[in-house]
RNA sequence: GCCCCCGUAGCCCAAUCAGGCAGAGGCAGGCCCCUUAAAAGGGUCAGAGUGUCGGUUCGAGUCCGAUCGGGGGCACCA
């Protein structure tokens, strides 16, 4: 596999994956007995006490969880494109925090225990352990005294805390930000103490609720909307989801709808997760507007004029006071669903719907409905319309009642259309227009009061006249539903909270925690038949009996009380760590105050007026835009409100990486085929022989075509894969792993290796004489470029621009020079920190290089002394001239028509126009 | 159906932000050197007019408008 060093065949010195490995490991040795990359904090125990910089930088990788798989090339894209940030920027001078913790509770470890009677955290710290061994491989340069795990009672504890401040505050819509529940509970003093406890509870911002949830049989636990996909499954397992009662914890980000939308614009994220989220939160403007009894929202009560029925969903709580006992005697046939009487039909309806999935609801869109029997009042202008119940209406949203206005809307139009509605339009056409429904803008039309004006004024106008009315008002609709927060499941935070013997909840003081998860007999929650929609959540720990059942002391006297069962959601370890890293070991608080200032703060003089602070670089997959990155800024809205921490966004700028993917391939049979003994052949795929398709994708075990990190520093030096990986493509783009150009990153540090010491002796090569110019003007140049790429995450140019300036030392054939030497290694150290360190120390540096310095670029050597100037004949390229770089436009243009060639073509004729674009080119119009 | 991103040598990618000679770098390929031989060694050469059509401009890979292809997000949300 890799060449032995000291064989005939090979130099004993020569940068092979041997000698590479011999290098990693010392300097992974040093780095780790000095402390290196150890960040100093301005107070506390990482204090260095000696004060901190004011410049610094804090990159953050979104923590893995450690699964049992290990790692594949893919996973550590992420991991070193933070990491040569890091090291840029700490050669740079910056105090620089980056380091590593994991995501360790969750589903898997808790399965797997399930299989085989290991307890989770036994099987999550070997999962650990070996994370932590295969990314030690790859030379990431963590403050390891910062590494956290969300399983560690230490940490847990303060998960727990913060749940217990979200559960003792209430939003303020006054003052718009949450406030400690006693000003609540001040506010109703004079109530008796179980009406003042209910009011109280009710408005907490984390509080029990027996509304319906998601229940997932197939996993023995309910879900959060954001863990349900679209088809109305779950995300994990893709088992069917069913809305159930159940009384669950819930968190009320709902609260913070507005400010999680508005908040967004002071971001710098990517503009597709932004979309993703505004999207997801769905804030619109409408009106609500009462039919009678009914209320109904709309985005466009403009059109009211037009409504000619309107549709209740069919779990709508009016639905059967609405059904009457008979049909009107003209009652339409196509109206009544063929029922006898319109509570029949309805109750028929209803059951129907019931049964349907959502994914049925939603993949049929055929409109069905029947009609209740009774009318409603139009307010606008007193028309009796008749009342629908349809499943095209969805309980979930808005007041689960529409208007229906056919005109302006194609789904109210298909539904007329089956039913034989009447359709009036209210805004006019475009011309020329021939579809049904028209949601343009125009002139309101067919309207009263409301004709001739736009559909902006039209919606003014026809909101303060309800309002004046009485009739509605105008309001704002989110999509965005509480966060459901209870998981039945054993590898999870326990809640701190207990109930009395009238099931009253109870949180335990600060004191009492952390609560610590029990032993049980079985990790698992009863699962069910995934279809098995009225099965009864049972969660392990409800069978640590002598856990559940507690004697406390909570402030009148020792009780019995029951422990909450559930645990909390994956996602909340993650809703903070930012927080802990900057604290690790902070056993007062969840965060020194004057820590979490200096390395997560707002920073005005830098970022501007708008800063809302948080992790200077945070890098992670797409994939979390919506779930982990809504409920971790919601938490950080409620702990900036209760003056816990300084900046109300935990993450100032966020970058997706793309992923690595990978060939897969399949024989005949559909069958794969281990992808690395593939050959191609005229662009045809052999295995064994057999013609094989290909397929693009994902990396994985089951694909046979997964590559690890492990085998690739093996083969090749962790230096030689890091430095490959970044040459790839820029960060923020997927693309095919291919190990064969592996081979290419080694011939260049093999390359740059030989430029500086002798491949036989071993002895360092290279000389004190000055560099010639030609050298030097690539050199600043190269650092100049070097410096922008690591800045902007280009890792990829400023790989080759190194390659380049290697490729000319050695073009050069001369010994290198060490003033170039010198600062070719500096500029490698980010991307190849183990083989930059061992070069800077055979050039007789004591120090590591991690703390720079890194080359700044002398002026001078950028500008040449001489441009050589293309020269265009109506665009195309026909001479070139050199000329003085100092030269004015002018001269340029001057020597340019002086050009023996210029001549010849122009044949003696004056130009018609001449541009000179200083420092690029000349074009002559003829 | 709506919205977003991406199409450049055989392959991965530069140049697109700010219009100015299409090539920085790597893989694969040809040739040469080293070598008994070989390559994970060294050197060198060649290779596309930028998916397509149209527009703006002295000049378009870059800007604008269509269109095709690929990827992603949302989707009966009133």
């Amino acid at each position: 596999m890799s060449s032995e060093v000291g064989t005939e065949e090979v130099p004993a010195h020569r940068y092979t994956a041997a000698l590479a490995d011999a290098v990693e490991k010392r300097w992974q040795e040093y780095w780790e007995d000095n402390g290196t990359f150890y960040a100093p904090n301005p107070v506390g125990k990482l204090s260095a006490g000696d004060g901190v910089p004011a410049d610094k930088l804090f990159v953050q990788d979104m923590f893995p969880y450690p699964s049992g798989a290990g790692l594949h090339v893919g996973h550590p894209l992420g991991f070193i494109g933070t990491d040569v940030f890091a090291r840029y920027h700490r050669m740079a001078g910056r105090n620089v925090l980056h380091t590593m913790g994991f995501d360790a509770f969750g589903l898997p470890a808790e399965q797997y225990a399930v299989q085989t009677g290991q307890h989770p955290r036994k099987t999550t710290e070997d999962n650990i352990a070996t994370y932590l061994r295969q990314i030690r491989r790859l030379g990431l340069g963590h403050d390891e005294r910062r590494r956290i795990s969300t399983i560690d009672p230490d940490y847990y504890r303060w998960t727990q805390w913060i749940f217990l401040q979200i559960y003792n505050s209430w939003y303020d819509t006054e003052q718009g930000r949450a406030r400690p529940i006693a000003e609540l509970a001040a506010k109703y003093a004079d109530l008796p103490a179980d009406e003042r406890r209910r009011l109280v509870d009710s408005q907490r911002l984390a509080y029990l609720s027996e509304a319906p949830v998601n229940w997932c049989p197939g996993l023995g636990t309910v879900l959060s909307n954001e863990e349900v996909t679209s088809e109305g499954r779950s995300e994990r397992g893709n088992f069917p989801v069913f809305r159930r009662n159940l009384r669950q914890w819930m968190m009320r980000i709902t609260a913070y709808a507005d400010r999680l939308v508005d908040d967004l614009d002071r971001l710098d994220w990517p503009e597709k997760v932004k979309s993703m989220q505004r999207n997801w939160i769905g804030r619109s403007y409408g009106a609500r507007v009462r039919f009678d009894a009914i209320e109904v929202f709309t985005t466009r009560p403009d059109t009211l004029f037009g409504a000619t029925y309107l549709v209740l969903a069919p779990e709508h709580p009016l639905v059967d006071e609405l059904a009457t006992a008979e049909w009107p005697s003209d009652v339409d046939s196509r109206w009544t669903g063929g029922a006898a009487t319109p509570a029949q039909a309805v109750a028929a309806y209803r059951k129907a719907a019931s049964r349907k999935s959502e994914l049925d609801r939603q993949e049929n869109k055929e409109k069905t409905g029947v009609f209740t029997g009774s009318y409603a009042t139009n307010p606008v202008n007193g028309t009796k319309i008749p009342v629908f119940v349809a499943d095209y209406v969805l309980m979930g949203y808005g007041t689960g009642a529409i208007m229906a206005v056919p005109g302006q809307d194609q789904r109210d139009w298909d539904f007329a259309e089956v039913f034989g509605l009447p359709i009036i339009r209210t805004v006019r056409p475009t011309e020329g227009f021939e579809g049904k429904a028209f949601t343009g803008e125009g002139p309101a039309v067919n309207s009263g009061f409301l004709d001739g004006m736009d559909v902006v004024e039209a919606k003014k106008a026809i909101t303060e006249w309800l309002t004046e009315q009485g009739a509605g008002e105008g309001t704002v609709q989110f999509k965005l539903r509480d966060w459901l927060f209870s998981r039945q499941r054993y590898w999870g935070e326990p809640f701190p909270v207990v109930y009395d013997e009238d099931g009253v909840a109870h949180a335990l003081p600060e004191s009492m925690l952390p609560v610590e998860l029990p032993e049980v007999d079985d990790y698992s929650p009863r699962t069910f038949d995934p279809e098995d929609a009225d099965s009864e959540p049972s969660p392990p720990l409800s069978r640590a009996t002598d856990w559940v059942e507690v004697e406390l002391d909570l402030g009148d006297g020792p009780k019995t009380y029951r422990r909450d069962v559930n645990t909390m959601p994956n996602w909340a370890g993650s809703c903070w760590y930012q927080l802990r890293y900057v604290d690790p070991d902070n056993a007062d608080r969840f965060v020194d105050p004057v820590n979490e200032r200096y390395w997560l703060g707002p920073r005005t003089e830098q970022h501007g007026a708008n800063d809302p602070g948080g992790v200077d670089l945070y890098i992670g997959g797409v994939e979390h835009a919506v779930l982990h990155l809504l409920y971790s800024r919601f938490w950080q809205k409620v702990l900036f409100d209760l003056g816990h921490v300084t900046g109300d966004e935990p993450y100032r700028k966020l970058f997706n990486q793309g992923y690595v993917q990978a060939y897969a391939y399949k024989d005949a049979r559909g069958v794969y085929v281990p992808a690395e003994r593939v050959e191609e052949r005229d662009g045809k795929f052999f295995f064994e022989g057999e013609e094989v398709s290909r397929e693009y994708g994902k990396m994985g075990k089951s694909l046979k075509n997964v590559v690890t990190p492990d085998e690739m520093c093996e083969r090749y030096g962790a230096d030689t894969f890091r430095l490959y990986e970044m040459s790839m493509g820029p960060m923020d783009v997927s693309r095919p792993w291919a190990t064969k150009d592996v081979v290419g990153a080694q011939r260049f540090l093999q390359r740059l290796w030989r430029n500086l010491v002798d491949e036989e002796t071993g002895e360092l090569r290279v000389s004190e004489d000055p560099a010639d110019e030609d050298t030097l003007r690539l050199l600043h140049k190269t650092i100049a470029g070097v410096h922008e790429d690591y800045s902007e995450m280009r890792y990829n140019t400023a790989g080759a621009k190194l390659i380049e300036l290697n490729n000319h030392l050695t073009k050069s054939g001369a010994v290198t020079p060490r003033s170039v030497a010198e600062p070719l290694v500096l500029m490698l150290a980010p991307l190849c920190p183990h083989v930059a360190e061992e070069l800077w120390s055979r050039l007789g540096h004591g120090e590591s290089l991690a703390h720079g310095p890194f080359p700044v670029a002398e002026q001078r050597y950028l500008v040449a002394a001489t441009v050589e100037y293309p020269i265009q004949v109506n665009g195309k390229v026909r001479a070139r001239v050199v000329v003085p770089a100092d030269a004015d436009q002018e001269q340029v243009k001057a020597a340019a028509l002086a050009e023996e060639k210029i001549a010849e073509q122009l044949g003696g004729k004056e130009p018609r126009k001449v541009i000179v674009v200083p420092g690029r080119l000349v074009n002559i119009v003829a």
